[in-house]
DNA sequence: CGGGGGTTTGACGAACGTCAATCGGGGTGG
DNA sequence: CCACCCCGATTGACGTTCGTCAAACCCCCG
């Protein structure tokens, strides 16, 4: 949480490519506004990984994600934990108080967000009704992606749930300008993908390597390769018909 | 959705009550602003059994239950159901337009509700802001219920999910006044349960059998007695603390 | 009396978790 | 430079949970 030094302005202009891109993409903010919400930027709270993002005040504070992953995750007393969706650059999210959520957000990799509050605040008038305008719907659309969530974990089986997972990520990473069509990285380790998937550890590796055996897709190096995309699709099993 | 019947008052009162303890108890309403929207409802919108509830107009439309119960539920291409959450008398939804939704709300049982905004229509001007207040903050209630449901198809065996998730209804239906301690009516079929839970029919017979043999719990005349509370909380694996 | 929807039960098999051991790479102290 | 170590990935063997199939059953209603 500190001012910027100027001799990161490339590094920022570069994130916050990637970053307005995804508000954009999801919550519609009009380009002329994501070029004056770019000025504004004057200050990110900077994470660690394993940091956990509590509000700093008494009130909820929403936050957009500029650089790295996050999840929000609950622990069960027992040490269960589940991931209830991961994050990543131009999401937004809402921060709660200490001890007043169900669920904590939980920076998964270094993490820069920037306070939405406080960035408009010193910035043009204008903007400001687009950019919450932007953050509703954005917030809206995750929503959503719980329902999925939760089909992937009622219905699925293990295969079908974990490509049906890459495949939501390497669609909002490329929404983003993160992914390629086929391949991307993902800074998890099967533990993560483990917990938001509600297996073990040792079955996650093993369908992992059941994918690979077949030339579905490779997961090595932090990287995901997608080598057979339509097939992927297909055992996802696309589901998006609404009711 | 017809103009109210005066002789249907006396029943109205009845489950405006419950209703408008749901919007106190889940989005803080206060019991004037109540009193008030209770004299501004003037119509209701009568669902059957079965009913997809969808906006009428372009846009999605907030409406809350009056009485009935309600699901949220996703239909995958092969004919598997995900139900995403159950919502009783005093809840809000958000109804979307036909085809515009990854999940659509599904009467469970006779319905009525009202439409928020058509409701505030014609009703004083002092109570607007309290009662979206009420209603955004009834919204985001759920949403937490949401992660809650993640974790319960997660991390939960079959006998705790299913106690879970009866001790989440009796715990919302009685702060509605419709539910006593110890036992409640639960207008769902076994297959409902086992559509929001993630296991099969047979399995949740099964389990529902087991809990029975252990004298923990009864379901059946459509309605759940909860024999041993306290043994059942400690089955459910309270897991509310956060991060 | 017949029929249909929901419930109940048993037998069997597939999917998934657990335990335990190994492996491999990157970091760290000697 | 090497030995050591730790974390994550990997693998096999085995047990449990849960799904599937199929048949009965029960109750309400026509």
């Amino acid at each position: 949480m500190s001012e910027l030094d100027p001799s990161t302005e490339a590094w920022l202009n570069l994130a916050l490519d990637h970053a307005l891109a995804g508000l954009h993409h999801n919550g519609g903010l009009a380009p002329e506004a994501g070029a004056m919400l770019r000025q504004s930027v004057r200050r990110l709270e900077r994470y660690p990984a394993g940091a956990l993002v509590n509000a700093s005040t008494r009130k909820p504070e929403v936050k957009w994600i500029v650089t790295g992953w996050a999840s929000e995750m609950r622990i069960l007393p027992d040490s269960r934990r589940q991931i209830c969706s991961f994050l990543i650059p131009g999401d937004v999210f809402t921060a709660r108080p200490a001890n007043s959520s169900s669920c904590g957000v939980v920076a998964l990799t270094r993490m820069d967000c920037a306070d939405v509050e406080r960035t408009l605040d010193g910035s043009p008038e204008p903007i400001r009704p687009a950019v919450w305008e932007a953050v509703a719907r954005s917030l809206s659309l995750m929503l959503e992606r719980r329902y999925e969530h939760i089909t992937r974990l009622g219905q699925l089986g293990a295969a079908e749930r974990l490509v049906h997972l890459l495949l939501e990520l390497r669609e909002r990473l490329e929404a983003v300008g993160l992914a390629a069509p086929d391949k991307f990285r993902l800074p998890l380790t099967q533990e993560h993908l483990a917990d938001a998937l509600g297996l073990s550890i040792v079955h996650v590796n093993r369908t992992l390597r059941h994918l690979r055996a077949q030339r579905l897709l490779e997961v090595k190096f932090g990287g995901v390769a997608l080598l057979q995309p339509a097939r992927l699709a297909d055992i996802a099993g696309r589901f998006d018909e609404p009711v």
